[in-house]
DNA sequence: TTGAAAGCGGTACCAC
DNA sequence: GTGGTACCGCTTTCAA
């Protein structure tokens, strides 16, 4: 079933059939009728590949992100790589899944040197991040999910970590609370520059040292146990902390078993407040006080961009930084009195 | 950047070149390391578009699954997702997302007739799922998440949710419990015959029959505050259930504090077993004691076995039936003394 | 308003 | 062991 087919059928030429199902030239009504019952008749759908190869365009949008080796993916990309597809699908793209090294670009490479997608989406971006040179350097179209060094010179779409971490240390700040601490991702995703928890931290320095308070930085891994070992060490550390911000989802189930385990009540005792996937907010017990992150909306987001530059490439870069409010839940309270001591 | 270039540098025909990189047919090996040197140094990589023109292959598997309209994906779902890409390199293919309606064939029909892929990968199907069909009569390869009412001529991948569920109820019933709730899924997707939901349901009649026990079934939605809701109903109509067994993972945050809410406490006055992501299972307090769905090895399994049948479209169809052990964690204890009443 | 034919960039058959 | 070339299915220029 190919477009010579539907020709001979519909007693036209394939030139004809072509710019009938396109609209690129007029084609008299009735033949464009004769074509398309044809058409309709057999189902046809021209083929991909030999479309893309002759007007060298996929019609697909690549999504870059780097595989789950040992770990899981987080709650918050995965729901994120779902909009995706039917972000794009709006658009008429399709999406293809390229798992590619955080610090790698030759997979990166494969994927442009093939021709298989016209843009791509690169998730978990570091601030300083090699793949971006290299997009920019081989002028092909791209949106970070994050916001880079580049910044200024690409397209991308971010939430605003450091504005949230600040308005939850804002948060609790007004409750009363002058110990906190940052339960952040893990150690070697900020070594290696990850834009979320180095900006997340940059946030809680600032909102810290804006309010004149006393806080403690700690990377986690993603998962419970080492949320609660995190919560120990927080407490060992500082007895006197009274509340904890979390860039960490995986790890909150952890962290609340952490304080249970130390005899803190949430919130009587203790607070918590962080960044998070509404779903996942509301699966702990008290329910967690946190930025709520849109997902769905920053795959949206990044669809749009791409597919406009895609359509005018030389167009100026298009950015989207999101900040949503912080939702207050039941698991920040006011700060309890000092113990005498 | 093509292949002619290539042999007009290396000074052989472009078909020496196809060879040599595909080592279809011998090539000296002067000649093929004159080749490798020129493809390196200009970091060549065929179009993929052409290539699949030429050879009818796409190296890409296409992964079917419904839009989230109205819902989130669950992690399940996403774990699964993410698991695929990695697999699928493995085995130098792509993925390409593709959201499908539930009850739809047209989204499916443009999938295979464009010829964007070799195969693919039905998540979410139905006991009887008209996609299979389709997909049977165009003689297309695929395989099914989920065992279907086709599951003798097809290929696939599935967690036993009737053993899993049995699993289950056993555990409580050895435990000393009687009156056992199922919190399902939701009952849009029981309606169209959802594999595990209906699978788990049986499991559940067919257990709670052969103990001799008393159960109730609660289809839910998937979030927080349907759990809520669902719990209060159970225990409106019957206040001496002492037990649930939960496959909605989006509820479970709401379960647990509807138990608090009418104060039973988990698991000393109440317990709860379930089926769900390891990383789910561990966000609760206490953990829930589940049946852990390895999402990854699905994912795995179901790249393999597509791959398999595309290497060998009239081989046998293949299958796996995981039956991941029920993890003991906090959230089940020995049934409560019934009250005097 | 339509048709013929030259590509797009590979693969693989047929010769030598 | 290597080269020439038809062909995969579509788009688009050129000609009528």
């Amino acid at each position: 079933m190919n477009i010579g087919e539907i020709a001979r059928r519909a007693n036209v030429s394939r030139s004809t059939v072509s710019y009938a199902l396109s609209g690129k030239r007029p084609v008299s009504e009735a033949t464009r009728r004769k074509i398309q019952q044809v058409v309709d008749e057999l189902g046809y759908q021209p083929n991909a590949s030999a479309r893309a190869l002759a007007n060298g365009r996929t019609g697909t949008l690549g999504l870059v992100f780097p595989p789950a080796v040992g770990h899981h993916y987080t709650a918050m990309q995965l729901d994120f790589m779902g909009s995706l597809a039917d972000a794009a699908a709006a658009h008429e793209h399709d999406v293809l899944l390229s798992t590619a090294g955080l610090d790698s670009v030759t997979s990166l490479r494969r994927l442009l040197a093939e021709r298989r997608v016209d843009g791509v989406i690169l998730m978990e971006v570091r601030l300083a991040d090699e793949r971006i040179e290299y997009l920019l350097e081989a002028d092909f179209p791209f949106v970070t999910i994050g916001r880079t060094d580049a910044a200024d010179r690409t397209s991308w779409v971010a939430v605003d970590h450091r504005a949230l971490v600040t308005a939850c240390v804002d948060h609790l700040a007004d409750l009363g609370h002058r110990r906190i601490a940052l339960v952040n991702r893990p150690e070697r995703l900020l070594r290696v520059g990850y834009e979320s928890a180095q900006r997340g931290l940059d946030g809680f320095r600032r909102a810290m040292a804006a309010r004149g308070l006393t806080g403690r930085h700690y990377p986690c891994d993603d998962d419970a146990a080492s949320g609660h070992a995190c919560v120990e060490r927080i407490l060992a550390d500082d007895p006197a902390t009274t509340a904890l911000v979390t860039l960490n989802e995986a790890a909150l189930g952890g962290l609340y078993r952490g304080l249970a385990g130390a005899g803190r009540t949430v919130p009587r005792d203790f607070s918590v407040a962080g960044v998070a996937l509404p779903h996942w907010a509301q699966m702990v017990t008290p329910q967690l006080t946190a930025a709520d992150v849109p997902a769905a909306e920053l795959g949206r987001l990044a669809v749009d961009l791409l597919v406009a530059r895609l359509a005018d490439p030389a167009g100026p870069s298009g950015h989207h930084l999101l900040t949503p409010p912080v939702s207050l839940r039941g698991s920040t309270g006011p700060a309890p009195l000092p113990l005498s001591s």
